[in-house]
DNA sequence: CGACGTGTTGAAGTCCCTCAAGCCTGGTGG
DNA sequence: CCACCAGGCTTGAGGGACTTCAACACGTCG
């Protein structure tokens, strides 16, 4: 699938079941005037079950570059769980890790403040990977539409991370992260590490971390 | 459990599994500052697998008035799930429909106003009980918490919807939806219903709806 | 090259949060 | 039975963070 690329209705009610084998998947809800919000992302080795949502108004299944997927029809996929133990486990690990990610999720955008927001959504990308290097699977504006804010906002909130030394852009979405506990304790709420922008405030030259 | 207590992280270590059989669960996550955000709800029927989040920092599950569980080790569960495929089957259901409640919650949280927010869960509510009345399980604080506001900015809520017609509190914690039409609407986030007060700020006299 | 979409920057506006105070309800004890 | 208290709920004013709108920079693709 092309960046894009929506499964629709009809395919959804033929093949509920599918598994993410490369790129990233997301779940989209629309507002009536517009606005769009990215209720959820799938990544390698997602499996996603949406039997009975084909029709119901549930968002839709869009890609967000080149994704592979794996479908099933419900009867192979019931199948394969009931007769491969592991199968069945390994399908619903995906599905409780799921539903755990949409929990820590909705923690994310219910109370924190924008910056704290990106933080996690850092931490959350690097869990994927290893190392202080990060990889933005997103376009900017789809990272606002999954972090429940405006493009612009996104922009400072990077731009200001940068500004702290706290990260360094590398390119539009790989970065490093410089000053690990730092971001952890924004991403964890803590509003003393928020307001001291590295003494620039103070009417320090800011100290250019390259 | 009665309401505030919570279920210990040992608790959780012995017995991961658990069903609600009455009452309202929480899952809750705390900010650094105090900020406190109540990621998920849990209510009969509901099957949460906590397995490996015991000692994880993933919140902690607190009962929001007299609750009912019943709770399993890992072993039983195993037992029951692999031969009873029927409690398979209750089991995966529950899990996916909590996974897609969270996303749901979540794509709420992302974009949505303050009114819009209680809009949707008030539907929410409504899933569990019939009729035009809901019955709302949860205090002022815990509803915020939930939806990601202040508790003063609920009760201003509460009061515009009842201004405009479109509900009627009962009591602090019933009430009834007069205007099914309206609330749907601004729980799909069609920006036009919402500024139109019944006319109010025309001057005209409120209609008061008995 | 010019058109397009994305990303960034700046200024003005708005919704919600914060703080402080008063009100109401349910439970307790005299 | 009623005064009393505590916690939750509500109401009001002021400030802050994000949104909105508009304009510009940048890379890509026709």
């Amino acid at each position: 699938m092309q960046r894009g690329e929506s499964i629709t209705s009809e395919e959804l009610l033929i093949w509920p079941i599918m598994a993410v084998t490369t790129g990233v998947l997301s779940l989209q809800h629309l507002l009536e005037d517009g606005r769009k919000t990215i209720a959820a992302l799938f990544m390698q080795g997602d499996i996603i079950d949406m039997r009975g949502m084909g029709n119901r108004q549930r968002g839709h299944l869009i890609a967000l570059g080149k994704t592979g997927i794996c479908r099933l029809a419900p009867q192979e996929f019931e199948t394969v769980v009931d007769h491969n133990l592991g199968a069945h486990k390994v399908a619903w690990n995906s599905l409780r890790n799921q539903a755990c990610r949409a929990m820590d999720h909705a923690a994310d955008l219910a109370k924190k403040q924008a910056l704290e927001k990106l933080a996690s959504f850092l931490f959350e990308c690097r869990r994927h990977q290893a190392e202080d290097r990060v990889h933005i699977p997103l376009r900017r504006i789809d990272l606002a539409d999954y972090l429940g804010m405006q493009p612009e906002t996104v922009s400072r909130s990077f731009k200001d991370l940068q500004a702290r030394g706290i990260i360094a852009l590398e390119s539009i979405s790989n970065l490093r992260i410089l000053d690990f506990p730092t971001l952890r304790r924004i991403a964890n709420g803590d509003k003393n590490t928020q307001n001291q922008r590295q003494g620039q405030e103070a009417g320090f030259k800011p100290a250019k971390i390259s």
